[in-house]
DNA sequence: AATCAGTCTACTATATCGGTATAGTAGATG
DNA sequence: CATCTACTATACCGATATAGTAGACTGATT
């Protein structure tokens, strides 16, 4: 399940990307805007920004903008910034590979093995789904992917 | 990310599928063959039992042992009875569809059109792999999931 | 210097996860 | 019918994660 964390992250680089020359926008206006409390965001804000997603702009006149166009951004990138990986088990992990503890022997796994494939669908999903899409799955009420 | 009450249900299962018989095997046995806490695997089995996916037999010489054959237990019922829906937001679930407390309006979601392709394919993959498939897979290290 | 606006640290409440302890109930067998 | 055996149920515990709050600090304008 996403968090909320990752929900806001979505829906406050959905409002910057709506936003002419996106951004910059300050903290409190995306907070009210997108009802979302002020000091979480600040959090959310700051590690997007950590992360090359966002750039932003002290004093006055400051604010939040996007860092990249938003079909240079990808939902996969928000999501992983926010809830970390996108694979079922740590051990199919592109971006955190890890061993599972329990695991005896990691080449005869048969729940790796599944899982795989789980996280190769859901990475090749959203590997490929930008911000942009986003905004227009707004608009649309749809989106489709593409293989 | 699955939780290791879901791995464990699944190497327990798996036991019990190359088990004689499909069981029945005790508790303490399957605890020990599989390296699992055994009161923390009778809460596992017990609701596995709930579901339907085992039976139990009570007195000497009885234990759990599958209620259905390996090819009837899908991974995707298995992960449903331990970590809740495979959807990653509840507004996409199939099996406990709920609303988003922040979603202002569920029709012009952008967060729902993406997840929904998310969790078709996560379901597409697990509601068709089975019990059968990972004892297969942990022979052979491999899975290929056939749409 | 005053002010504005993002940054950082610390703290809290609640829930979930992984696991343990204790008590109880149902069935099989001598 | 007593009594094991073995599953069932409830409550509890510590660690970690989630969601959110408070306050001090740093840097940029004007």
């Amino acid at each position: 399940m996403l968090t909320r964390r990752a929900k806001y992250a979505m829906r406050a680089l959905s409002h910057l990307a709506r936003t002419p020359n996106y951004g910059p926008v300050l903290i409190a206006d995306l907070a009210t805007a997108e009802r979302i409390p002020k000091k979480f965001l600040e959090r959310i804000l700051l590690e997007l920004n950590r992360r090359g997603v966002l750039q932003s702009r002290k004093g006055r006149g400051g604010g939040y903008l996007l860092n990249r166009a938003p079909d240079q951004i990808t939902i996969a990138e928000i999501v992983r910034a926010m809830d970390g990986p996108l694979a079922p088990v740590p051990c199919v992990s592109q971006t955190a590979y890890g061993h599972c503890v329990e695991c005896p022997d990691e080449r005869h796994c048969g729940i790796r093995a599944i899982m795989q494939e789980v996280r190769d669908a859901i990475a090749g999903i959203l590997d490929k789904a930008t911000l942009a899409d986003l905004v227009q799955a707004e608009r649309t009420g749809r989106y489709r992917h593409r293989a």
